[in-house]
DNA sequence: TATGAATGAGAATTCATTCAT
DNA sequence: CATGAATGAATTCTCATTCAT
């Protein structure tokens, strides 16, 4: 029946809305207090429900946890797929992957679990998020290289250059507020002009 | 007495000796599992003590984390300060930093707690160390403006700018092991280049 | 629906009952081993619970033991009042709250607790209490003095003649079982008789 | 050698000064806090010596408190050895018990134990200490007993009567102040006063 | 779905006690 | 005698998790 199918459909989106909901709350909560910091019922409490009820959306906490992570995974990695297919030269591919990771982290997808806590995960959900993680870090390390390769770039380390974006972009998570001095887009044109143009003059 | 001094200072020092060493095994602990995810007894266990013993030496755990903050606070300012002194111009004055800070975070002082937790702290304490954060950051977000100034620099936003390579140097405990691909030497380079001259070349 | 109203109604009555008799139980642990001598899982065990459970009943220790002490303040507020509106003179009045006080701490209301670890109390709760304490020595004063006024009672110093009778009533819980040798009955008459009549002859 | 003797005469009576200090400062603590809410820093502290020290002048814990307990006791039984002795008629000697009781409680000899967690002591330790108690009580009970017989005194249950006597008595130390208003002769006179003649007039 | 009630595991912290110095 | 250092046991309290309703 047509009304029941509604109805499942309701059901189905509704809880969708609230498990992404509830990424999104945990997501903040980890980022202010940590894992362990964070008990179910802080998080339970910002979304007017008690601890028992979060057990219907998730498995248990590390599942919480594990489910955010994935999910900064994600948008991290969409950031640097959809940036590689905009960019020309690697040099704009990487301007662009700061521009959509920041955008990301400060805009509406709201706030994105800081990876900082990945031994609290259980083993293979630590050794997935570990290999994208790892993964994530090459390919832009790739894209270094590639701009090195076409000349438009220059770095002594690849890697450790890497290790330097990613720890500026991770990190922003930590101080970043919406409603502060600073905005989305003064933080994108100061990233994108820090992180590859640099501070020096030449 | 001689005898009598010698054997009090030796225990003081002995004291001091022990109380150094377990700030930095707590710090190394905090910046793996994050504070509320570190057990005193991990801590203990790393320094062949009961977590009762540890007591001794610390008033609780909070006194702990604000110790390894206010330990990784003096770290960062002493870098800074040095740089100051020694460089000549902003530019070689905020590469100088750059280096410090990472000799220090990599180096024997090392382990040092990456500030992610600072709303675990007690009020004071974190007012505190908030306070000594803040100030630490203006200080590098004038040197940036100076070095606009005498023309050696350039940024959109010397605020965002600050905050991108505070990230990236904050993040650098998250991922070093001492015993990595990457030397401190190489991590000193890439992240003098990046964060300054850029990856573009122009 | 009624029946929901009822199933409430159920549940918030049943809690109340447990934590009635949680105060019990709770008084008389105290008053057997004192305050800090009593464990929580020494309370538990009598009710047949986890350590864990009590604090679905009370926030803390400390609360536990000031709704004891408060449980005792009403007691003896409520004997005291009591007494005054039913007995026609001073006298009277005195003899029926010592005969109301034992009623109520040897009665069903039943083990009701010593106040003697105050001290213990965090400071509103010590400041509530010892405020509600003075003011209940002042009220027996004051009926001595009156006794005194209207020539039916003698006493050289009506503050400690109060502190004599609370003293001997409050030392009641210390020695009274319910199935010792000595009755309610038999200690009423005998307290009411010594600590009024006195036992010289004249 | 003389001076050996005395250096051993002077060492041992230091020894017992310190151990009859120590008495009494943790009956004052035991008093206050409890036995279990005391610690033994906290009498060591109160003697600006370390907890370790107090090892040198008890065995233990429990040792300290049963020390406590029996000095109560031979405070009490003296008090009423000396009153039997001296008075010429049971409700003399009543009057007197309660006129000793109170100047050792609140005099020189000072802060006496009240025995309220007698569960706290080793097996050996109760026994005795509940033996003499009862002996004590019992003692007292026998005095109104005779004081019945020949005619001086009235009570219809000279257990109870005594069990009132000793709590107002017993109380004392928990309110007692070397430097309240109630002075050590005030309380003497009324509780005399109220324990034997009564406060009602006839 | 959602909640109230309960549990068991583990955490921080305290404390009596010991021992080398 | 006295202290600094350490320990092990106990205690309070939190928290993820379960389950009946």
């Amino acid at each position: 029946m047509a009304t029941n199918n509604d109805w499942h459909f309701d059901r189905k989106q509704q809880r969708n809305l609230k498990r992404a909901k509830l990424l999104k709350v945990a997501a903040e909560c980890f980022n202010q207090k940590g894992f362990s910091g964070t008990s179910l019922k802080d998080v339970a409490k910002k979304l007017n429900i008690t601890d028992a009820a979060l057990y219907y959306y998730v498995k248990n906490k590390e599942e919480l946890v594990n489910l955010c992570y994935v999910r900064a995974l994600d948008l991290g990695q969409s950031a640097l797929d959809r940036a590689i297919e905009e960019g020309a030269t690697p040099l704009e591919q990487l301007e662009l992957f700061i521009r959509y990771q920041i955008m990301g982290v400060c805009g509406d997808d709201g706030p994105v679990a800081v990876m900082s806590e990945i031994p609290a995960l259980a083993p293979e959900h630590r050794d997935y998020v570990l290999n994208r993680a790892t993964e994530h870090s090459k390919r832009i390390t790739r894209l270094i290289r590639s701009g090195i390769k076409d000349g438009t770039m220059s770095s002594p380390n690849p890697i450790a250059s890497c290790d330097a974006i990613l720890g500026a972009l991770n990190w922003i998570p930590k101080w970043y507020k919406s409603d502060s001095s600073l905005s989305e887009a003064q933080i994108i044109e100061a990233f994108v002009h820090t992180l590859t143009q640099g501070l020096r003059i030449r």
